[in-house]
DNA sequence: CTACTTGCAAAAGGTTTGCATCTGA
DNA sequence: TCAGATGCAAACCTTTTGCAAGTAG
């Protein structure tokens, strides 16, 4: 990570962390290690493998349960998303400015992010007509990846 | 359901057990009870669901094991999909022609179908561009119902 | 006959929860 | 100070699996 990235985060956390303590919740090491693992990932972290990361990373002895608790939080506070691979775990990523979806290769599991205008307008037309108020969407393709085929 | 739905059934049914002897398969009643009620059901339904529906509306003593891997060697044939609603279960469905995707509220977990050429086209143009052999996808549309607002 | 299926119960994941202890504001 | 957070282990839920018995082709 650069110096820019780094700097990038520290200015996203300090953020969070007031929003945070305005809503009455408190910050922890643990939650901010977490949020540091996933602002970096390039990849979609399973709890556990979050857990892993954080207690190699930062040789820091934290808990799967504070880990599940706090992905939770984080999602909740809408920082975070999760994902379903269809490998029987949620996986996370933080949650980007652009939105984008995953392409997804049912062989080897791999993840493909994409971002496509047209899809983006077009599930706001589908919500409207619809009745529904937009809150987020999942588009994920399922295939076979050229490594695969 | 009426008879012309029943008769439908039926046919569909019939080709089913042909390809399931040919690939060397064998054909059950609990199977074809399963299918039964995965076609006509309106809903999404969990595993949990199926058998309850199977043992209540067949009167046999389905074990869900067996419904499980029934739910598995149909989606292996392609008749059925699975879903993820995001209350912590697998849903399946009965796989229609034509194509059509989930709009599911946050609030009741209500689940709303719709189609779209636009999305459909979409993504063959967008798994064609990263090289991926499509199999299938999910476009699933987050937010609040009507009733829910 | 023989390989596929079934039902049961046990096992196996992933995720959540109760509780005593700790800690941030 | 004290409500929220943590770590551990136990509990929970959904899904899978081993095995003996049953059954379709």
């Amino acid at each position: 990570m650069t110096k820019k990235e780094e700097k990038k985060f520290e200015h996203f956390l300090e953020e969070f962390k007031t929003l945070v303590t305005k809503k009455g919740f408190k910050n922890t090491v643990q939650k901010d290690c977490i949020l540091k693992v996933l602002y970096f990932s390039k990849e979609h972290l399973s709890a556990e493998e979050i857990t892993k990361k954080v207690q190699k990373e930062f040789d820091m002895d934290i808990g799967i349960a504070t880990v599940y608790r706090s992905l939770n939080f984080f999602e909740q506070m809408n920082v975070i998303e999760s994902l379903d691979v269809g490998d029987g775990t949620k996986r996370f990523e933080f949650k980007v400015e652009q939105h984008h979806d995953h392409m997804i290769c049912t062989n080897c599991h791999k993840i493909i992010e994409f971002s496509d205008d047209f899809i983006e307008l077009n599930q706001i037309k589908v919500a409207e007509k619809n009745g529904f108020i937009l809150e987020d969407h999942i588009m994920t393709i399922y295939g076979l990846c050229e490594d695969c085929q």
